[in-house]
DNA sequence: CGGCATCCGTTCCGATACTG
DNA sequence: CAGTATCGGAACGGATGCCG
């Protein structure tokens, strides 16, 4: 049971009315990184959704292996891809989406193409506010 | 320009073939900050997208004062919400989203939707991860 | 090849105190 | 009311070395 707080005047507290505010900020941090987005979106990309990790590891520039190791671990833990390994000679290590990962395409995507149509005014809102201050 | 890389395997390291991966990365982990999504949706919540300070810091629980500023002042140099003082006494500072930052609401709900859907399967997947391990 | 462990500088962020 | 300034702990993240 949690402790209501009678006194807000704004219900958006609670992120369109969710019960869990915690959980979903604790989420959307998550799904809102900056290497998961890389991650989900260059696996998406491939016709399996599949790869390997030094596949992964060359598309996505700037990542470091540490880094990325980690946010797989992350993503796998949270059901929105599979590890697979195959103890070959050298070895091979598969991720693929899952049909949860899946799911956050449509919506991952949306927040992408924004930026990609929206930055260059970003920018130049930037140096609007540069300039005025 | 640009160095080329023919050696990659996967172009999907410009996400969806952009041409700057470093403006949009560093515009996507902004966008997809746990205090900024938070602020923009609970602004858009209201009738006219409007609130003042005060009322931001009590209707997102969990935000510090110094974060509440210096995300506002974020946003506000990004273009997404305009602030606007009024010398009164007391003060009053008003915060407004922009035709820029509503622009971004669509998307960002959608973020939003799909965590308030899934978080569950999430927290399931945990579970089964852990137990697994 | 695909990790994990460690070190270590940088950044983040909450708490606190003070101001116009 | 709406900030700014400062401090210190915590988390992030790159570099490096080692291993199955």
């Amino acid at each position: 049971m949690k402790k209501s707080n009678s006194k807000q005047p704004l219900d958006s507290a609670y992120v369109c009315g969710h019960e869990d505010p915690d959980a979903v900020r604790e989420l959307l941090t998550k799904v809102g990184d900056k290497w998961s987005i890389f991650l989900i979106l260059t696996l998406a990309k491939l016709p399996d959704m599949r790869a390997r990790f030094s596949e992964l590891e060359r598309a996505i520039p700037g990542v470091s292996q540490r880094m990325l190791t980690l946010t797989l671990r992350t993503l796998e833990r949270d059901g929105l891809l599979t590890r697979e390994m195959f103890p070959e000679v050298p070895l091979r290590v598969e991720y693929e989406l899952t049909p949860l990962g899946r799911s956050l395409l449509r919506p991952m995507q949306g927040l992408v193409d924004w930026v990609t149509e929206n930055w260059k005014l970003v920018k130049q809102a930037r140096t609007a506010f540069g300039d005025a201050r």
